[in-house]
DNA sequence: TTTTTATTGTGAATGAGTTCACATACCACG
DNA sequence: CGTGGTATGTGAACTCATTCACAATAAAAA
């Protein structure tokens, strides 16, 4: 291997952090209701003011896929959300399964914001026999036991994983089998997956304890250095 | 003022990332299992190992509170996990008071989890006059109406707003103007709150939306700006 | 008691993400 | 058609977080 010349290895393939992601989805959402009050064209000082960010930040975040603004002007607002969604992959639709229809499963099949957002819950999942066979909003429920056969047959492509803790590795592991290679993850657990699969857990007790935490000391660590100390 | 002289402001409150309690969190669950699976000590390695971090990660964090091992040996599995309890917050009790009773609202009702990590929820509101004065899992549902003087009343520390987006910045701000400090926030909007309350949100959707572009483009940006530049 | 072995705690080095600052470019208006 | 005003896009500077690497030190073995 030359080792006296530049490797030419500028990696063609950028590495969008998560922050830049999840500010994408807040410009969204921003841009949603710019365009709802009218407006052609945001400046990103404007939309960083919104939404409590810096417009440096806001230009930065949108240069890493393309310039979409015009200088002296601004972004143009309808034309920017439809890029965003394109680059979120929204403008489209999910095929979705809900593993595990207990208290926040069945809250998930209610809520209208998945649909609306274009992720359709196809396949609902359970292990419990009186659930089975059931309907949830016209789906009938189907015994996990046949979850990777289903998984495969419907095309699914994102399993949301509701099931109890102990359950949930098990559930996992049994999605990446079966070929699906997004999860979202409700079970207080931190799930083991390979690489290649992208999982995302909403853990409740987690934000809790943040806010906890920022509760007893505001943002310093003096108080919990004497008390963890002394405890 | 005194410019020349080298101000002595050494910070005496070092800021704690928000990383870092994220996985203070983890560590906690870990350390409870290490617990329930017999382990006295554990090792930074097996530690970083079993969360998928690494040793250095785990050992700088624990070493911004103090120290709580023992060279070549390692940490007191349950004597550390007590401390991190102290450090969190969660070894005491928290008044928690819930708002919005529909379907993400209910099942926050039901979960257990929060019961056991020491989040009791003590009242419960909603503005629907067929649900205000039944019966949550032994709560009566208080009007809306009447949130400010209940939430001081009774003397609540975390709200928990799971109503609708269009509602949930108005019930932010009566919240904090009955001198809440902190909230968790399941409407899909960034909330505004200042900056002395502690807020964080659960926005499913952008969890989705996340997915949803990690199984685009699988995390490089090349097709995504080609994508969005010819469309 | 001394040596070996293991693992912590932590400054220093590296890397990632954010903010700054300004050249560039477009629109509007005269 | 040129000039003024304005906001983008981006390299460079900076700040914050992670990883490295090793001295310090406790336990176990000899």
């Amino acid at each position: 291997m030359s080792s006296h010349t530049t490797t030419p290895k500028k990696p063609r393939t950028r590495r969008i952090s998560e922050s830049t992601i999840r500010r994408l989805s807040i410009y969204y959402r921003a841009l949603a209701r710019l365009e709802a009050e009218g407006y052609h064209t945001v400046s990103s000082k404007e939309l960083a003011r919104r939404e409590r960010l810096t417009p440096a930040q806001v230009r930065k975040d949108l240069s890493f896929f393309g310039s979409f603004g015009t200088r002296g002007l601004g972004y143009p607002v309808s034309e920017l959300r439809g890029k965003i969604a394109r680059i979120l992959g929204i403008d489209r639709m999910w095929n979705v399964a809900l593993i595990g229809v207990g208290n926040i499963g069945s809250a998930l099949v209610a809520y209208k914001e998945f649909q609306r957002q274009g992720f359709h819950i196809r396949r609902i999942f359970d292990n419990d026999q009186r659930k089975i066979g059931s309907n949830h909003k016209g789906i009938m429920v189907s015994d996990i036991a046949d979850l990777e056969s289903e998984l495969k047959a419907s095309k699914i492509e994102i399993t949301v994983i509701a099931v109890p803790a102990h359950a949930a590795q098990d559930v996992a592991d049994r999605c990446v089998r079966a070929g699906i290679k997004a999860m979202l993850n409700f079970a207080p657990v931190n799930l083991k997956v390979p690489d290649d699969v992208c999982l995302r857990t909403e853990n409740m007790s987690m934000e809790l304890e943040y806010l906890s935490f920022s509760r007893v000391n505001q943002g310093s660590v003096e108080t919990v250095l004497l008390d963890a100390e002394k405890a």
